[in-house]
RNA sequence: GGCUCCAUAGCUCAGUCGGUAGAGCAGAGGACUGAAAAUCCUUGUGUCGCUGGUUCAAUUCCCGCUGGAGCCA
């Protein structure tokens, strides 16, 4: 059974594709973004409303509460076993979403092991810690200023007793995919990207996000999306409404270029030019690729 | 009408006591195996407004023009 798999930059229309390509194949859709598996967060994240998805199974969507974490580690779990399942019922998984790690750790043979203590390296420079890591993985290629990743590294040895860049990495496919990309010109995504963010706004954006603002919680969750950060510096007074929603747009101009960035270096992708002014053709020429692409095997 | 100031990268500006220029932002490219919508790295050639003059050499000095800002009438 082959597992279709629709990327792309935020705002192309990957979900749309996804809901039309779950009805012509007997699909059922998997989220593959980060920040969608959490309640509540919903405009900002783009996430997929109820009345349209038009019947279709959605999987791992609002599966945890802000307050908790989610990593790929729980990720690649979740999605596997909702994979299995669909499979197991004789339907087509169809992954969609714009998270990168989560789908290529996912489909291919990464490995991760529970990890349980992971300390807190607060009292650190980013240099000490670079010293830190150097001492005991000599080899880390990490960049002495991406404190995040060297945190990381050490907590990976600390539970591993390895150094991380002796860890084992395969490009595995696991599974029968098809890689599916939906793009278009830069200019016209970036407009596209600052016209969403107006359309959050009517839709409730501001109220979304006072509402988690009032919460108090300042995790992971709530600080990785583009969206509620910025909105909160405008609640805090730092900054202007204007100013936090240019910056809202900005930022996710970047996401999209750094998601080009990610699949067409880090994954094998089939490439759309959507057509915005008829979806339907965009629509029949994805179904044809992947109908001919059945068939050849 | 008179006087003063400004005109340099897509934007905001710096600078060259004359030897054809540099920052921030925007933009572009890249990395990525447990925060990934995160995190990090790399990247600045542009008729220095136009025309003429002085000079070996002008974006830099001088004349004029154009556009903009201000002051005095």
């Amino acid at each position: 059974m082959k597992i279709i798999v629709i990327v792309g930059p935020t705002g192309v229309g990957k979900t749309k594709l996804s809901i039309e390509l779950a009805k012509k194949l007997n699909g059922e859709i998997i989220n593959a973004d980060s920040t969608q598996v959490y309640k509540t967060m919903d405009i900002a994240t783009a996430k997929v409303k109820e009345e349209e998805k038009e019947g279709i199974p959605h999987h791992l969507f609002d599966i945890k509460n802000i307050d908790e974490d989610y990593n790929v580690y729980d990720y690649q779990i979740d999605c596997r076993k909702c994979i299995d399942d669909i499979i197991s019922r004789g339907k087509t998984p169809i992954l969609v979403g714009g998270t990168g790690l989560y789908i290529k750790a996912t489909l291919y043979d990464y490995k991760f092991e529970e990890e349980i203590s992971n300390k807190d390296y607060s009292n650190y420079s980013n240099e000490q810690l670079y010293n830190m890591l150097k001492n005991i993985d000599p080899n880390t290629d990490i960049h002495p200023n991406n404190r995040k990743r060297i945190e990381r590294s050490l907590n990976y040895f600390y539970n591993n007793n390895k150094p991380l860049s002796e860890k084992e990495k395969t490009d595995k496919l696991l599974y029968d995919t098809i890689f599916i990309g939906l793009t278009t010109s830069r200019d016209i995504l970036y407009n596209r990207i600052n016209e969403r963010v107006d359309k959050m706004v009517d839709e409730g954006l501001i109220l979304e996000a006072k509402n988690i603002y009032k919460t108090n919680i300042r995790n992971k969750a709530v600080l990785t999306p583009i969206g509620y950060k910025e909105l909160f510096e405008y609640f805090d007074n730092n900054m202007s409404l204007e100013e936090s929603l240019e910056l809202i747009k900005k930022r996710s101009r970047h996401y999209a270029k750094r998601q080009y960035t990610w699949f067409n270096n880090q994954m094998n992708i089939n490439w759309f030019n959507v057509d915005f002014n008829n979806f339907n053709n965009t629509v029949n020429e994805v179904l044809e690729f992947i109908k001919s692409n059945i068939h050849t095997l």
